[in-house]
DNA sequence: AATAAGTTTAAACATTCGTTTGAATTATCT
DNA sequence: AGATAATTCAAACGAATGTTTAAACTTATT
């Protein structure tokens, strides 16, 4: 292995780049050309050291999800051994982790919040295998707690609330400067454990109805 | 006014095949060709019929929102003149609109939700000028009604929550169809009403709490 | 120092994009 | 019918897209 070593500053180079415009624009709207410049990169780059543009997007959208999917799994491990988790502990467990993975980020704060928010909404989009098979873990374990955490209703009611909760968290990170307009301002402004307690309320309430 | 009786008709069959495209791809990346051909058009109708490609996004558009927000405002009058409307109330007054004006669409009901949904949710699109009025109007009359009903609640906490249930409308009109692939197809293959309990019940839970 | 592998580069590739043109066609009115 | 406005059409516009090429350059290994 030659030319390692501050080679790859490059291909970082290329995907801090590429995360900020994809979250300021969305995916579909940034062309390769917009990434190599921010990232004082030339335009063979990308194919180089992604393949193609395709390529790119799924680099940076798996090293977003693959360790808050990961701390996901473990928070709910955690759930498991002690049984009887609370729809609200279960909420926390799926939610938290995209609170406590920002830091290990190339983005700021905002910038993270709103990728997140595109990975998890914005279609046309289609996860790479890799990021798939995360979610599918990640549900296959989530969603028979989700059942057993309600046992007054349905596991079809259940599906259903998750996905209400998902729509709640996705909206929240990707329009959340939104807020701030339509309240002429005077609403939007907190750090982000604050709106997450907002979000988990609302939720929460939503399961227990 | 000479021609404009069978001619129109491309005028009404470009949309119509563009309201389809968008509900299925989203905005950016339907391209004019692709409207045109599934139109049965000239490439060059769509600069004369509406100026221009933005000019034809902005005309489906308007279309669509328009009738919705008009009977938004009806029931927000009919609350009004009888005071004390309830959270629920104003929950439906503002969500069932989308659910009544489907029949007056040229589009499918799933089609048309999906537009819906791309509407109220994709970003980044701006709305013309005329559709920021129909909202403004719109949000400038729900919000304080919103908050009256809220009398528990701070005015911040009110504007929160009507962005949950934002998001949760935005997410289950345009994202519905993941719902039935999550739960393996035993979920999510409903009538349109029963799905818009659904959500206003969990919304209507996530205000009151 | 010589060789080889890794990386960057400028230039061009073929497509596709939204838009424009000007002539041909169609419909409406006098 | 003749004149006029409205509409459609094939063809081309320049710009931008993702990708590819092959040579130049940098780095590490022998």
């Amino acid at each position: 292995m030659l030319g390692t070593e501050g080679a790859n500053g490059t291909k970082v180079a290329l995907m801090e780049a590429a995360a900020t415009l994809f979250a300021e624009k969305g995916f579909e709207v940034v062309s390769v050309r917009e990434i190599t410049t921010l990232a004082n990169a030339n335009v063979a780059s990308v194919k180089y050291h992604f393949g193609s543009r395709e390529g790119l997007i799924d680099a940076v959208v798996t090293r977003m999800t693959k360790p808050v999917n990961d701390e996901r799994l473990r928070r709910i491990e955690a759930l498991e051994a002690r049984e009887g988790a609370t729809v609200r502990e279960l909420i926390v467990a799926f939610f938290e982790p995209l609170c406590s993975q920002i830091q290990t980020s190339l983005l700021s704060e905002k910038l993270f919040i709103k990728l997140m928010g595109r990975v998890v909404g914005d279609r046309p989009y289609e996860f790479p295998e890799e990021v798939m098979g995360q979610f599918r873990e990640v549900a296959s374990r989530y969603v028979p707690a989700f059942v057993a955490a309600c046992p007054g209703s349905s596991a079809e009611e259940v599906f259903w609330r998750i996905h209400f909760s998902f729509g709640v968290l996705a909206n929240t990170l990707t329009h959340g400067d939104i807020l701030r307009k339509i309240s002429a301002g005077k609403v939007g402004d907190e750090d982000l454990p604050a709106t997450f307690k907002r979000v988990i309320d609302f939720c929460e309430a939503g399961f227990k109805q």
